[in-house]
Order: structure tokens, then sequence, then C-alpha cells
RNA sequence: GGGGACAUGGCGGAAUCGGUAGACGCACCGGACUUAAAAUCCGGAGGCCGCAAGGCUGUGGGGGUUCGAGUCCCCCUGUCCCUACCA
């Protein structure tokens, strides 16, 4: 038997595509437009699994839309800055440049197996001058409006190679090369003010119905939006008016505030650092927080530290009553002020730490059922109560104290009401060589003065070492030396490169218009965006997204677009997993070094027993990666593609498996042989006049005609499993229906062309033979989307489910619509059914049209 | 620590609005073809009881609402993702 030769196949369709510019955007003004993007790739050299998942799905969006009718931008570039780069540099010598370019040139090539529908003639390198040169730009742009600024922040350090680590390189505290205890360092950095957005990026999360509820959900937690009261405790003994006389605090809970038994500010507040350094237990305490990573999860999860500096501030509340102030590793400087009051009856965390250092729990709020003996244990009190030992408030709930106190206190001029946000501006600056070099210039006399626009771009220079640690641009012999633009005395070059976050921030905008020598053509970026279908990973859900978001509206608050959200639709797809091994040792196993012997898993070579661990993320650490390359290699990207789209929902996690990836090649297969064998299932040559066509084709057709109708609403809803089993139950359905006559001939002929056109958007090159072996007219890509006849998508009779008391007992098979009264008697005439009622009338019936007819008895 | 999700046969999943649970596929079992195997084709199957007809039971665990719950509500358990310098 003929295979399908799928090498050769899937090699000539994707020179044929190339040849015609099958997949180049149209700029056809009389189509709608679609914009279909997918996030665009790390280039680490070779693509992996998740990569042709997330492309898979956003390819069958483009060709469906293309076969709508739309106007279709689907371009692919390269997120081509970043850390990897400089560790292949530090390990195997390569220039990260040259690096970066080898694996765009190869990843390219391996893409392009895929046969994805990518106009190619607008990719884009985020590395490349042309594309980092706007970059340049907008960040002085951002200067000139006051959205760019420098502050100091702490970062990771590495005290043997004196470098700054990222958190990932941080493991259980220490740096991943030199294995020393990570320190803690305050650094003077680049800044964006994202913090100017916070209100417009919470409230328009709600104009955004194409967006994932959960994305949304998690953003707008990020974004942290509360609301509260901002009041100052006064130094005991100082004056109020000097700037380390009072502490600014921040609280959502300014009900609780005569539970207050401490203030706590953090490690690195102005008042921390105007301590003495000789007080007992001070340089401890800095040394524990410096030892605590910068990470979220390592500060919220370290033990809690306090330090007690000795000054007493004085309640706002009452001038006779004064708390300690401590120095505390879980307040943050970033948030709020810095500072808190601590009410450790109505806080777990303010419980623990009270408890810790013997400080008082005053109760203040009890549940409504209590009376005021409640007290507090080991945990805190923080649902809804009533208000108690709190003077005025006594006897308030939760809320009404809140406004309560918060009036009194703006009317007394002691406190502000005041909306504060979780979300802090976007540290950009990088202390690394492969990113943007950040345009500006060190004066010693002029301060900070940005480069020229007309000397734009600041290249990185190439001829950079690796050989020692830290920031190849800090040890460049010439570069960072220039003269200043403004006074001409010899100055120094800003050696931070740009967060990677920066480039992918707006390259969906570069995608409109990539050759040009502005960011963008302002017509084209009008008409394109926003994307319309934006497919990635969720990973992404909160930091790339509204970065991206915070972008948008920056460039247009700088007048280069008006325009708020980039991405209109998003769709988030799920990981790619595969089972993990081990051997005896522990060490982990490739999925190819393994292989299955009677039943029992044991390593290929040797036959020794392997342990087989649960679908994990398929990840370079654990081993449990499938090579793209080699799957498209032995079964063809058709099968890769279509096993991609079976199965999983593209939300959820998808595992990988030689037995799907089988099946999906077994099913290229069997179409192909439906056109290509016909044997004993003739098919109508083409331009038949259409025949009778009734019985079993008429079965045929209506089922082809539902899968039409079924097919386009699951790739509308992105339920691409759902649109793979309806093609897969009408090749069921075509293999069951045997016979010859002309009816049978004229509706395989319709269903073969059909799923040509159906399956295109799946498995492009195998829709492309299909339809050449069917003599089909062009490509099958360029053929419209049927659309399914209404007549046919409605049966003669229709199945309703019987109950009674709510339990199934059996079937009816009814004319469409049947009312209330036929149905019931066609039940009571089925002795199978009428059985159940013990010869009772239904004391109460319900009918769900066409579905289900319940009996109470 | 905080935030977000998920849980249905041996496995991945389907069930559009609360209405026939298990579509479709994988693995498995039996059969045909073959000297044999592969490929292909035909048939079977949630679990328990039963020769069968059929019955009971069943969507992580516990409770609730309803004529009817995988779906809605409350509580619990487990797993995964993100946590601001990986991208």
């Amino acid at each position: 038997m003929a295979r399908y030769a799928v090498k050769e196949a899937e090699a000539r369709w994707q020179r044929v595509w190339q040849e015609r510019s099958a997949f180049q955007t149209l700029n056809d003004p009389a189509r709608p437009k679609f914009f279909a993007m997918e996030m665009f790739p790390y280039p680490s050299g070779r693509i992996h699994m998740g990569h042709v998942r997330n492309y898979t799905l956003g390819d069958m969006v483009a060709r469906f839309k293309r076969a709508q009718g739309f106007d279709v931008l689907h371009p692919m570039g390269w997120d081509a800055f970043g850390l990897p780069a400089e560790n292949a540099a530090i390990q195997r010598g390569a220039h990260p440049g040259d690096w970066t370019y080898a694996n765009i040139k190869a990843m390219r090539t391996q893409l392009m197996s895929m046969g994805l529908a990518i106009d190619w003639e607008r990719e884009i390198a985020t590395c490349h001058p042309q594309y980092y040169r706007h970059e340049q730009k907008f960040f002085l742009d951002f200067l000139k409006q006051g959205l760019a600024y420098r502050k100091t922040s702490w970062v990771n350090w590495d005290p043997v190679d004196h470098t700054v680590l990222a958190n990932e390189q941080v493991i259980d505290g220490k740096g991943w090369r030199t294995g020393a205890p990570v320190e803690r360092r305050e650094l003077a950095q680049w800044f964006l003010k994202i913090t100017a957005y916070s209100q417009d990026l919470l409230d328009a999360l709600k104009q955004l119905p194409r967006w994932p509820e959960r994305v949304r959900l998690m953003q707008e937690n990020w974004i942290g939006r509360s609301e509260g009261l901002r009041t100052r405790f006064v130094l005991e003994g100082r004056d109020p008016t000097d700037p380390l006389g009072a502490i600014d605090i921040f609280t959502t809970r300014p009900d609780t505030l005569f539970g207050a038994s401490f203030v706590a500010i953090a490690a690195n507040h102005p008042l921390a650092k105007s301590l003495p350094e000789d007080l007992p237990g001070l340089a401890e305490f800095h040394a524990a927080v410096a030892r605590t990573g910068t990470s979220e999860a390592a500060i919220e999860t370290a033990e809690k530290l306090g330090f007690d500096t000795g000054l007493r501030a004085v309640h706002p509340l009452d001038p006779s009553w004064t708390v300690p102030v401590y120095l505390a590793n879980f307040v943050l400087m970033d948030y709020g002020t810095g500072a808190i009051f601590g009410c450790p009856a109505g806080d777990q965390r303010d419980l623990e730490f009270a408890r810790k250092y013997g400080l008082p729990v005053i109760p203040v709020v009890r549940p409504a059922d209590a009376d005021d003996t409640f007290t507090i244990g080991d945990t805190a009190f923080t649902d809804d109560g009533v208000l108690f030992n709190s003077r005025f408030l006594d006897g308030l709930p939760v809320a009404a104290a809140k406004a309560r106190v918060i009036d009194y206190m703006e009317a007394a001029g002691i406190g502000t009401r005041t909306v504060n946000f979780r979300l802090r501006d976007w540290g950009v600056s990088r202390q690394r060589y492969w990113g943007c070099p950040i345009p500006v210039i060190h004066c010693a006399d002029c301060g900070i003065v940005p480069v020229p626009e007309d000397q734009l771009p600041v290249e990185l220079p190439h001829d950079v070492t690796f050989d020692q640690p830290g920031n190849p641009l800090e040890r460049h012999p010439t570069w960072k030396h220039v003269d200043c633009p403004s006074c001409g005395k010899p100055a120094r070059r800003e050696t931070d490169t740009l967060d990677t976050f920066m480039e992918s921030s707006w390259y969906f905008l570069r995608y409109t218009s990539p050759r040009d020598d502005r960011p963008f053509d302002p017509v084209e970026a009008k008409r394109w965006l926003p994307v319309d279908q934006y497919i990635g990973g969720v990973e992404h859900a909160v930091l790339h997204l509204l970065y991206s978001r915070f972008f948008t509206r920056a460039l247009s608050d700088c007048g280069y677009l008006d325009l708020a959200e980039p991405f209109d639709g998003l769709f988030t797809q799920g990981m790619v997993c595969h089972e993990t091994y081990k051997d005896a040792s522990g060490a982990w196993l490739y999925p190819t070094e393994v292989e299955k012997r009677d039943g029992a898993w044991v390593k290929r070579d040797t036959g020794e027993a392997v342990t087989v661990g649960r679908s994990e993320k398929m990840s370079k650490s654990k081993h449990n990666v499938v090579d793209p390359d080699e799957i498209i290699d032995t079964y063809g990207a058709d099968a890769a593609r279509f096993f991609m789209l079976s199965d999983s929902p593209p939300e959820r996690d998808l595992d990988w498996s030689d037995a799907g990836i089988e099946g999906a090649w077994r099913f290229v297969q069997r179409v192909w042989r439906l056109a290509d064998e016909p044997g004993n299932r003739p098919y109508a040559a083409a331009d038949t006049a259409m025949p009778e066509v009734a019985g079993a084709a008429l079965d045929l057709r209506r089922t082809l005609h539902k899968t039409i109708d079924g097919v386009t609403q699951a790739i509308d809803s992105f339920h691409f499993n759902k649109a793979v089993a309806l093609v897969r139950t009408l090749v069921n359905l075509y293999e069951d229906v045997g016979g010859d006559e002309a009816g049978v001939q004229w509706v395989r002929r319709e269903v073969l062309t059909t799923l040509a056109v159906l399956i295109a958007p799946m498995m492009p090159h195998l829709a492309e033979s299909l339809w050449e072996r069917l003599g089909g007219s062009d490509l099958v890509c360029q053929q419209p989307w049927p659309i399914a006849t209404p007549a046919l998508l409605v049966d003669d009779t229709v199945t309703v489910a019987v109950q009674v008391n709510g339990k199934m007992r059996g079937t009816l098979a009814l004319a469409p619509g049947a009312d209330q009264d036929t149905a019931v008697a066609a039940a009571l005439a089925d002795a199978s059914i009428a059985r159940w009622l013990d010869g009772k009338a239904p004391r109460k019936v319900i009918l769900v049209p066409n579905r289900l007819l319940n009996l109470v008895v």
C-alpha cells in the first residue's frame, strides 16, 4: 500500500507557497483586517514544543480568518536581547550577537518546516540597531515627559563575582555560579512611571471582554488598588516639621487605630538610614535583611524580623499615647509610604510580630455575636464585626468605623483619605551587555544629558570580552568615554541597558511597517491595531501584557498614536508536558534514552530499570524534552500540528506522547487514502451534476454540513480539540457508508473537497495534496471557507431522553418540536418506560423540547 | 506569604443555558488478512451484580439547592502557574 510521502509533499507545498507569496499580507482595504499574532520567541537556538503549540494555534486562526476573507497580518520576529546570549558568551566564548543571529537562522528554518502561514517579509529582530534605535528615541521622549526617572533600588549582588544577579540566578540565597551568599545592594537605576497609569490600567480591564477572565483578575490584583488613610505619627520629642520628625503611614484599616501597639518602617526608610550605626543589634538586623533575596516570595516567606529603634511615636488620635518604632523586614519601601502602624488584633502578621517582641495586643473589633470580653489568641480577627475599646468608634461595624475615623481625621487636619496601589514603577536598568543601550550621558557638570537624537542609535560595541565577571560595557576601553553633548567636557555614557520587556512592549507596532525609518508608519498602525488575536503562554499574564498596555498609553501620550489597548483578543495557551525518567542513580534521562520492554521502562542501551515520574512541563533541566525537528522529520509537520490541536483544549496543559503523535500520523495517512485509493468507496468526477441524494448518502451529507457548522463554531471559540473530533467523526462516517450509487458518489466528492478546506488550517500540506488529487483549481489555502446549508442541519426525528422521577429510563424518537401531550403519550405507550410508573398518572411533567421528558409520580 | 487556575474511565478529553455522563482519540482485549510481523479492516469495553434480559452505582472528598447537578452554593483535600532582573 502506497503511503502518503509526507516529507516530499510538505517540502513541495512550502516551496509553492513561497514561490506564490501565498501568505504575504494583502494590504487590500476592501477586506476587513485581522491582525493575528503569537508571542515572538527568544532565539535560544532550537524551537521547543511550546513554540510548536503556540504557532500551531496562531496559524490555525490566521489561515481560518484568511479563508473567511479577511486581510490577515500574521508576522514573526525575534525577542533577541537577553541573558542567555551572555551566558553562552561566558560558557562557550561565542559573541552574544553572533550567537543570537546564528540561532535566529537555525530557528527560522525550523519554523518554516512547520508550514506556517506567516508573512516572512516582515520579520524583525529586536537586537538589530534599526529596531532598538526607535526604542532609544522612545526613552528620550519618556524622559522629556517625566515618564522616565532615576532612583535607587535593591539588586541581588554576588560578592565574589561583583555582579548583579537576576532573581533566577539566585538559588537558595546563593549565586548560581559562585555559590556565595547573595547580598542586597542599593543601586541608582532607571524607572518608567507605569504608576501614572495605575487607575487607567485597572479601569480599562473592563473593556477587554476578549481577554481571559483569570488574566484580567491577575492584573487587577497585581495593580492592587486599595483605599485607606494616610496619617502621621510624630516622633516623641522631635519637631513635626522636620523631615525626620514624623513617620507618614498608609493604612487600609484606620478603624483599628485604637488597637495600635507599634509603628514599623522599612529597613531602607529615610528614618532608618538616619539612625546611629552603632545602635546595638542594628548591624545584625541589616545583615539579616541583606541576606534575604529581593524577590517577593523570598521576602514574604522570610522569618519576621524587627529591630527596636528606641524611638517612640505619638498616636495621632491621642497625644498622651506613644508606641515604639521598629524596623521590620516585611515592610517594603516600595509600597505605600514604607511605614505602617501595627494592630496585632486585626492583622495576622502584626500579631506574630507583637508576640515575638512582647508588644500589647488590644482587641478592637469583635464578632457581632461576642461581647466585650472578646480576646485574641493566636489568630487575628480580620472579619467584619463591631468596634470596641475604640472610644468614639465603639459599636460601629468596620466599614462605618473606617468612614467615621477618616472623616474625623480629615476634619481635624491630621489625616487624608488616600488611594494606594500595589503596582510599582517599572525598573528598566540592567547591568548587562546584551540589551538596548540607554541613550544618556552622565556629565559631572551638566548631570544627566540625553544623547542628541541625530546621534541615535547608540550602538553596542562589538569588541567586548566576557573573560571576567561584570558588565563588559563598563570595562570597554573607549565606548563609555564621550564628550558631554551639552558642555563638551569629558563625560561618561550610561552603561546600563534596558530590560528586554521594553522590546516586547512595542514589537506589534513595528510589525505594521517593519522597514519604516520611523518607529512605525502611523497610517499602517492605525489600520492594523489593535491586535485582533494575540496568543501566548499564561506565564506572561501579568508582566509582559501589563508593560505593553502601559507602553501603548505612554506612546500615545508622546504623540505617536492614539490607542490605549494593544491587544483586543487574548488567548493564553497551556504548557506542553512530558513524563520524566530517572535512572537508579537519580539522574534525569531523555525520552530518547528510554524504552518500554515487556511492560517495564528500561534504559535503551543498558537495560537498567528506569523510574517513570509524573508528566511535567518540558524543561531542559529535567530532560523531559522532545525535539520538534526530530518529530517533524519522522512524522511530518501536519501530524505534529494535528496532535497539538487534538485532545487537549488549547488553554490546558498538553501531554506529549509517542502514542499521540503516531495516532495523528495514522490519521494523515487515512485521510490521504480516502482520495488516493477510492477502492470500494468511489467518488464522482469533478463537475458531476447533483443526482438525487437520499438514505445513507443524505445522512452523510447532513453530517458534512453539521461538521462545517460545528468546526466553524469550534474554531471561532478556540475549541480546536472539538473541531478535530468533528473532522474525525465525519471521516468515520464516510468510511462506514458503502455502495456506488450516483448519489453516494456525488456526496463523497462533496465531502472530500470540503474536508480539504476544513482541515487546511490544521494540516495545510495534506489539505493541498488532497485538493490537488481531487483536481481542485489554485491552492486550497486560497479557497473560501465553506458555509453550511441550514436545511441540512435539521434531522427528521430527534431522540428525547425520558426520565421517571429524575432517573433515566429510556429514549423516544419523536418529530422535532413535538409537544408535551405527544411526548407523554409516546412515553406511556412504551412498555419499558411505562413499567416504571407502576400504573400511576404523572403528577408533574417537565418537557425540554427535543431533549428531555421527565415524569414525576 | 500573596495572587490565579485546575480535578470526569487505564490515559487525554466531550457534555453550548442545570436536561441521555464518557463524543473523539490513545492504550487495551478479541477476531479477519499474513508463513510470520508491521500496516490495514471488523468487533468489544466506566465500575459492581447477572448466563441473559436487566438492575444498581458513578464526574477528587463532605454537605446543600432542584423534578433533575460534572455544571449552581458552602466547606475540605490535592496539583500546577505567576510573584516585579528568565523570557
